[in-house]
DNA sequence: TAGATTGTTAATCGATTAACAATC
DNA sequence: TAGATTGTTAATCGATTAACAATC
């Protein structure tokens, strides 16, 4: 089952309506759904095929077999563990925010190197110095690094998770990480969104 | 001057780089930009050439010169100005991240309901009640609103924010925004870049 | 001159959209 | 039966990549 990106990016979309709307709908129809979203009929259906949905001409698709569906395919129903590299404002923000689980994603701890930060709880994951980073990856079995530091040590430490063994990193700096193969590197690029917009913006 | 979309989301990486090696080097070549940045020789120099840079062969494209004609591009020598409604945590990383005014994006001021934030000041943004969204819109120039609030509260506030005349938003919640043509909607999904980077995991 | 590099044209690839038959 | 909906096949669109001539 080779699920293409495009597809990929719209099924946390379908998922997010699907949960919402809850139990108050028994059947959900693509021709529904791709208006309630603002997409095209013919792509919504494509998309829920891809997951293995089928639906019923004249009825649609049976809306929790659809949502389990969507989730086993996003990963949901695994668990990863995950450390954050970096407890600004901008990690912490990322420690608060619980909906990562309904992925699969535990953030077991952060790492810093502001002492006034190292040591303390925030939303309930402990803060440690970077310099325990090596010895903690070995102990525990990380599958995920959050890099949400300066630019300036993204690269120097995405070297020591990927030496620690971790197999993806999500990068929240805006410095490009160099990186082998075998790692599964994701950047959030809120420049490039920003640019985006801006653009779109001009041209309306 | 028509640039593609895949172009425009690249552009801040080339000016990140460029920016970061600064005046070291008087000229930069697309070959050495794409191997820096793992992307295609013939992409880069696609990209530039969108931009309206001109090469010399064997030399490459005067530094200088390529990161202006990005900025310009980009919007970065234009400026906007902005309003957050949602001063939570995440609300509150993106008030204390002056990097967007490198592209143009001016924050004002932030909005919320909750009284432990109303009445004060983070990163030097004032922090209104939602109750005064409207008169401050009437008062003040706005063309973007970013959302930060809970997610069952984005529509109606993308509403009132349309309504008082902006031309874009930033909407970082997961809930799907209904907007006329008119406006610019960009949605930050983190839910769709955390499922894509499981997926990229599981293919390694 | 030789070689690195630019920049364009054509080929390929992948995703979206249109058309339509099948089904309940 | 009629009509809404599914799901597939073909056509279109856009972006990436390959090939190659032009240039300093």
């Amino acid at each position: 089952m080779n699920i293409s990106l495009s597809t990929l990016k719209r099924l946390p979309i379908y998922l997010h309506y699907l949960k919402n709307i809850a139990d108050s709908r028994r059947y959900i129809s693509a021709t529904f759904l791709a208006r309630e979203l603002a997409l095209g009929q013919v792509q919504v259906r494509k998309d829920l095929s891809a997951v293995g949905a089928g639906g019923k001409p004249k009825t649609g698709y049976e809306t929790n077999e659809l949502k389990s569906r969507i989730e086993s395919v996003l990963g949901c129903k695994s668990r990863a563990s995950a450390i954050l590299i970096g407890a600004g404002n901008l990690g912490r923000a990322l420690l608060a925010h619980n909906g990562f689980r309904d992925f699969g994603l535990y953030v077991l701890a952060g790492f810093d190197t502001d002492s006034r930060v190292v040591g303390k709880e925030f939303s309930g994951k402990m803060i440690y110095h970077i310099g325990g980073l090596e010895e903690y990856l070995k102990t525990n079995n990380v599958r995920l690094g959050i890099l949400t530091l300066p630019d300036a040590y993204a690269q120097e430490t995405a070297d020591k998770l990927i030496a620690g063994g971790v197999r993806g990193i999500w990068n929240f700096t805006n410095t490009h990480i160099k990186h082998p193969q075998s790692v599964a590197v994701q950047s959030e690029n809120m420049a490039a969104s920003l640019a985006l917009l801006n653009m779109k913006m001009a041209n309306k």
